[in-house]
DNA sequence: GCTTGACCTGAACTATAGTTAAGGTTTTAT
DNA sequence: ATAAAACCTTAACTATAGTTCAGGTCAAGC
């Protein structure tokens, strides 16, 4: 921790990696991708303006949700610039990953019944089978998507 | 398609590749990665059983459930070897992949409640926010683990 | 005032899951 | 018989998310 005065106490860049439970090298690493940014000493060292906790924190909970960084980061750039990440900030991030994490366990569930219905039914051998023809693969092919074909019609 | 003779009709590559809709280098690359084998002709061309399909259609919905090659792999490899993964192959490797799958989105499940706890709570600057005291970090990180500071006490 | 720990940069390396390119050979179809 | 399509290998490249290393500088405690 750097105290340089009553009012204004940055953070080096060991006192975040500690505090959030992060390597250095990964704070390096979001700086270097534009998701965080700091301040320098006369002596070329990072400093960090407390907020920075606050903003890490998000990104934890953002990479949680399987969200990549790029995605992270852009979100971030569009909150009010130079600034802690406002309750308001977080409620609006929060709720839009809330939406796409829903998606992502709506997709996995999917998927899980589908096993389920299909592990008892002498699977990828039948031809109506759901994982062998399955829908979600069709609508994310797009056009000119057609069955998947695994076993040829002749086949016993 | 390759006609070897009335019962035996061997796959080219191009040909598996078109048939479990992936390209012709995730299937050179499966093979290196020794989730697949071929035979050769004399020209050195890659022939496939027909079992690949099969073989093929299993490995692709388990990278549909998010787990990496290389454990697909292993699993796969438990399988009684050279031979057509039977329904009953089929039912072990789905039941518990269908069991890792409902941890999977168990844990988003518990991801996505908090979050939608956390959206209107001021989060992230109150002490006892679930996203802050994230019991499940707290069980992944092991022995040494403890709360994550990224506000001081002193902070208002 | 000097030693030790923390920090700096840039480059290279890790892992996963492939793709792309280059240069050469084989198969298939006409 | 020949041309085109498909195939071969090796190597390098993509992206994501970092980590590790080397060589050098800065800051803090005694």
């Amino acid at each position: 921790m750097v105290e340089v005065g009553p009012l204004q106490r940055y953070l080096s860049v060991g006192d975040v990696a500690r505090r959030c439970g992060i390597s250095v090298s990964a704070v390096h690493f979001y700086e270097r991708k534009g998701l965080i940014s700091s301040i320098r000493t006369d002596g070329n060292q990072r400093r960090f303006h407390r907020g920075i906790l606050r903003k890490l924190a998000i990104i934890k909970v953002a990479q949680k949700t399987g969200i990549p960084l790029a995605e992270i980061g852009a979100a971030l750039d569009k909150l009010p610039r130079n600034t802690v990440p406002t309750a308001e900030d977080w409620a609006k991030l929060s709720s839009q990953w809330r939406d796409d994490l829903n998606e992502r366990i709506d997709q996995l569930t999917r998927l899980r019944d589908q096993l389920g219905q299909c592990i008892g039914c002498g699977c990828l051998s039948i031809s109506d089978c759901p994982l062998r023809n399955p829908y979600d693969e069709l609508a994310q092919a797009g056009p000119g998507a057609r069955l998947l074909e695994m076993d040829e019609p002749d086949t016993p």
